[in-house]
DNA sequence: CTGTGTGCAAACACTTTGCAGGTGT
DNA sequence: ACACCTGCAAAGTGTTTGCACACAG
């Protein structure tokens, strides 16, 4: 999809800062930190406005957020399973490489439910595997 | 076991710091972040030492780290499944109540192995259920 | 006695807020 | 024209570092 389609179907107003940083969604397969972006955009925004619009794609549902050990807070855009059911769903399988630090949403793979004992309700499952990449483990 | 043993059998110095922050982890079921153990302690102990304190105990393997969505930075004791075997692995599942905000590790409930693509090394995996939890659900 | 632990102050990194001005529709 | 977006400055929060002194072994 466009970067202006998707800014129009969420009903966002199409601005130069936007479409620079869906870009960088878009032309990168891993999930990106704040930190990240703002090298990418050398100086064109301002550090605050990435903010802004990250939070503003969160709620628009254009991108939602990676967990991470380390605490590093990472988002990546929402793919085709995120989308399309009515239920706006990010449970895949997300694996981090401990060398080269890259977050990748393994949307292939599913998460088996998990039984939890009587009484839990569960509402989201968020799924990390930390390890070492095809790329960096040759 | 007795604080006074944990620090001993991992080698550390008894100190009645460490002492009163094992004892609040023992007496508390879920993950504790850093404010909690500060607000526990009551001026008794510096916020400084209370993050360096956390910082030697999960490096000596007597609490580990647990996700949390928001980031939020909590550590929990490592149980029966931590310590015992040759390999120490937290792989069990943690659920954060969404209306109490507390996070357990829920020992009983095992982690499936995931099959990842061809080419990943997988090293540990983190899982976390958030949703509603017994006593908040009544 | 020696090395480690601790408190205090300060630095640091990340994120949010307030406000004035600019821009998309 | 109006609402919304943006940049700048500043404040907030969570965490780390440096240093002098205290304390466990």
């Amino acid at each position: 999809m466009e970067t202006v389609e998707i800014l129009n179907s969420s009903n966002l107003r199409v601005t130069g800062n936007r479409l620079d940083i869906l870009d960088i969604f878009q032309s990168n397969s891993f999930a990106l930190a704040e930190s990240f972006l703002e090298e990418k955009l050398s100086g064109k925004c301002d550090r605050v406005t990435i903010y802004r619009t990250l939070k503003t794609f969160e709620d628009s549902g254009i991108i939602h957020r990676v967990l991470d050990e380390n605490n590093i807070v990472k988002y990546a855009l929402c793919g085709h399973g995120c989308h399309d059911s009515s239920e706006h769903s990010h449970d895949h399988v997300h694996f981090k490489c401990k060398t080269c630090g890259q977050t990748t949403c393994m949307d292939s793979v599913p998460i088996q439910k998990i039984k939890l004992p009587e009484g839990y309700a569960q509402e989201e499952t968020f799924l990390l595997i930390v390890g070492e990449c095809k790329k960096c483990k040759q």
